[in-house]
DNA sequence: TTGAATTACTTGAAGCTTCAATAATCTAAC
DNA sequence: GTTAGATTATTGAAGCTTCAAGTAATTCAA
């Protein structure tokens, strides 16, 4: 038997993230939402640094200000300034940003095709990606 | 024992998803190239019309558009009008474009993470990765 | 043959992403 | 206390991405 190519596996595994990206990005349209503000406002069980939100979301602090000022201009979160160093804003759910919150935790907790796998299956799945990550 | 949470295979998924783009975007940006331009690289082994380019990257025709401006602009791939049918361009490789697209398939070749798991490994997560991908 | 659909590509708008540069604030060393 | 250096958030530029709309060329049917 042939030795696996590592090439097919990553373009399977890029193809799997494509895939549960477009039906989240297809289930989050109802909300008005995008991927990003939902991975945003799921963040948000406790008030959270902007600075720390990039952090969550593994990306540039610079990108959190641009998804942070749709959301904001929508009511569904706020900024509030942190008194005890003027330049953090702490990010705040409102109340319709938390019944958001409850939607969209249910549409990220789906994984159409992961979840078909039978439990050993899905063991062994997360056994081989959780040592495929390299570092950590 | 706990069932696996599907919701942590696809955080596993992601996070594995974002190393390897980022392997890539680090590697390729040695050489000039963004993610997008090397993988339409890649496909143009044999001429492609523009069309079907979008196809191979699944993504939106007129994302291709873009991309290809650039990869012309620096003189790697030309457009090339179809005689048979002018609405269509197909997509070629320069000479420079051929000595570039060698140089991508040898980045876009590694695998840092999975690659390092047995060969074993490697052909259940392939198995399992490809059972996961919805339809076909 | 001509008029209506279809197809290929492009453009513009909106949003995401990164990087580099900036303003405001804080910390620490002097 | 003042100043030099870090840290937080923002802005602007460049690129990727999608969708909707537009143009040019082709196909097909009446």
């Amino acid at each position: 038997m042939a030795a696996t190519k590592p090439e097919e596996i990553v373009r399977l595994l890029m193809n799997l993230s494509r895939s549960l990206t477009g039906y989240y990005d297809t289930k989050l349209a109802e909300l008005h939402l995008t991927v990003p503000q939902a991975m945003l406002l799921r963040q948000l069980g406790d008030a959270l640094p902007m600075n720390e939100a990039a952090g969550k979301l593994h990306c540039d602090p610079s990108n959190v200000t641009g998804i942070v000022d749709r959301l904001e201009a929508r009511g569904l979160i706020e900024r509030q300034h942190l008194a005890t160093d003027r330049r953090v804003k702490n990010l705040a759910l409102t109340a319709s940003g938390r019944r958001m919150r409850r939607r969209v935790e249910a549409i990220l907790s789906a994984a159409p095709g992961v979840s078909d796998l039978a439990a050993p299956d899905q063991a062994a799945l997360l056994a081989l990606l959780s040592r495929s990550l390299p570092r950590q």
